[in-house]
DNA sequence: CCCTACGTGTGGTCTGACCAACTGTCCACC
DNA sequence: GGTGGACAGTTGGTCAGACCACACGTAGGG
C-alpha cells in the first residue's frame, strides 16, 4: 500500500486559513476591523511576518482591505471577492459540501464549456479533433475503471478550453479543475454525481466529430447536452435535500 | 483641474509587479528557477521580507511553485493559473490592450450574463424586477450624460448576477468589473466599444419585464442579444486590425 | 471657533540571526 | 555493486527587535 505525500502547512498558510474561515462564516462581518498585526501574530503565537504575509494574501483576494496606519477591514466577499474564492468556498465547512456552491460550479462549468465547444469549432487549430478523437479511444478503451474517467475528462475539455482561443475560459477553466480537487476530496458523492455524465462515451465522440467538421452549432448542443448533465444530478440531489440546507 | 489620488504602491507590491511581468512576458519561461530570494532582494535593493510578500502572492495565484529548501519554479500560466490573472494581463503590457484578451473578456461576460439572467427570471428573490426598472428609469432619465452610464450597467448587472442564485456567477463577475476597470484605464477605446451596448435602454426594459414576469427563455434571449452586442464590437474591432496582432 | 501641532496607534520596512528542508557527495557496510 | 547513513552547502521558513511612514484623535494656540 503506497503512502500519499504529507501536507505540510507553513505557519502563514495556517494563519491564513484561520482568517479565511473567520471572514467566511460571518464571524467577522463586513465592515469589521481586524485586530493590529502586532496583536494577531501574539494571539497566533508567530511572528508579525507570518500574520503579514497571510494578510496580504487575503488582500489580493479582495476579502480585506488595508491602510497603512490605518488598520484593516473586513470586505463583503460578495461583492469584492474574485473567483480564486470558489475552491476556498468548498473546503471552508470541511463536513459536507454546501450543495448550492456545487451546482453553482456546475453552472458555470456548463456554461463555459459549451461556449468553448462552440468556438473551438471554428477557431481551433488543426489536429484538435484528433486529439479529442484519441481521448475518446481511450475512453471506451478502459471499460468500467472509474477511476482513470476522471483524468481523461480532464484532458477532453482542456483541449476543447485550449482551442476556443479565449485566455478568460482557460483561466475561468483552471480554477474549476482546482475546485474539482477541492470537491472530490471534501465531498464523496460528488464523483458519482458526475459519473452519468462520464458516461456518456458516445456524446463525447459525436462532439469531437462536430469539431471537427467545424460545425459550430451542433459542437455548442453536443456540449451543453453533456454538460448539462452534471447540472442536473446536482439539481436532483439539491432537490432531495430537506429545505433547510440553503444558506449562503 | 482636479488631481487625482497618487497612486502608492509598497516595496513588496513592486517586487510583486516585476516578478509577475517577467513571467507574463516569458522572460521567465515555465520550468525556469527563479534566484533565491536572499538574491532577490539584493537585485531589487530590498528586503527578504518584501520578496517573501511578492513570493508568496504569486504562489497563491499559481503562477510558482515555491518548496522548502528546493528553491522556486515558474510554472506555466495558462495551466496553472486562475481568473484572478484576468486583470492583470490586462496591465501587463500597458502600451495597449491585447485584443484577444478584450474579446475573450466579452465573450466570458456574455455568457455568463446570459445564463445568470436566465436563472434570475426563476431563482431571483420578489422586488428584483423592480430594482431593474428603477436603474433603467435612471437610464432613461440622463440623456447623453455618458460617464455615469458605466456606474449603471454595473447596477444593472450586479442585481442579475446577485438574483441568478450562482456564488460561481458572482464571483467570476467580480473579476469582470475589476477588469472593466483596467480596460477602461488602459485603453480609451473601450468605453467606446460598450457605447452600442448602453444605447440599448429598449432591451434593457424588455429585459427587466421579462425576468418579472418569469420568463427563463426571454430573458436569456434578450440579456444574449444585449451582451452579445459588445462581443460583436470588440470583434469588428479585432478584424480591422493587422494580422500581426494575435499572440499570447 | 478654527486649525495647527503633537502624541499615539498602526501598517511598512529593515537587519540579522537561526531553524528546517532539499541536494549532492562521500564513505561504511552488506 | 548496491544500499543506506553521515555530512556540508544551498535555500526557503521563522523569529526577534528596531525604526520609519501614515492616519487619527486631541489638546493647545491663534
Amino acid at each position: 500500500m503506497p503512502i500519499g505525500p504529507v501536507a505540510r502547512q507553513s505557519v502563514a498558510d495556517q494563519v491564513f486559513d484561520q482568517l479565511l474561515r473567520s471572514i467566511l462564516t460571518g464571524e467577522e462581518g463586513p465592515g469589521t476591523q481586524l485586530p493590529p498585526e502586532r496583536e494577531l501574530a501574539v494571539q497566533a503565537g508567530v511572528n508579525r511576518q507570518a500574520v503579514r504575509e497571510a494578510l496580504q494574501r487575503l488582500r489580493q483576494m479582495g476579502l480585506v482591505e488595508i491602510v497603512h496606519g490605518g488598520g484593516i477591514t473586513v470586505n463583503d466577499w460578495r461583492t469584492s471577492a474574485g473567483l480564486a474564492l470558489l475552491p476556498m468556498l468548498v473546503v471552508a465547512h470541511e463536513t459536507a459540501v454546501d450543495p448550492v456552491v456545487s451546482r453553482s460550479i456546475m453552472e458555470l462549468r456548463a456554461v463555459i464549456g459549451a461556449d468553448a465547444a462552440r468556438w473551438c469549432a471554428t477557431r481551433s487549430p488543426e489536429g484538435t479533433a484528433e486529439v479529442l478523437n484519441g481521448i475518446v479511444g481511450q475512453m471506451e478503451g478502459l471499460g468500467g475503471d472509474f477511476s482513470r474517467w476522471g483524468m481523461l475528462g480532464y484532458s477532453y475539455w482542456d483541449a476543447i478550453v485550449a482551442g476556443a482561443d479565449n485566455v478568460a475560459y482557460l483561466l475561468a477553466y483552471n480554477t474549476l479543475r482546482e475546485v474539482a480537487g477541492a470537491l472530490a476530496l471534501a465531498d464523496r458523492m460528488a464523483p458519482s454525481l458526475l459519473e452519468r455524465e462520464w458516461r456518456q462515451t458516445g456524446l463525447y465522440r459525436d462532439l469531437a466529430k462536430a469539431i471537427g467538421a467545424g460545425d459550430a452549432e451542433a459542437s455548442g448542443r453536443i456540449a451543453g447536452e453533456l454538460l448539462g448533465a452534471g447540472v442536473a444530478a446536482v439539481n436532483e440531489w439539491l432537490a432531495s435535500l430537506p429545505a433547510d440546507r440553503g444558506g449562503r
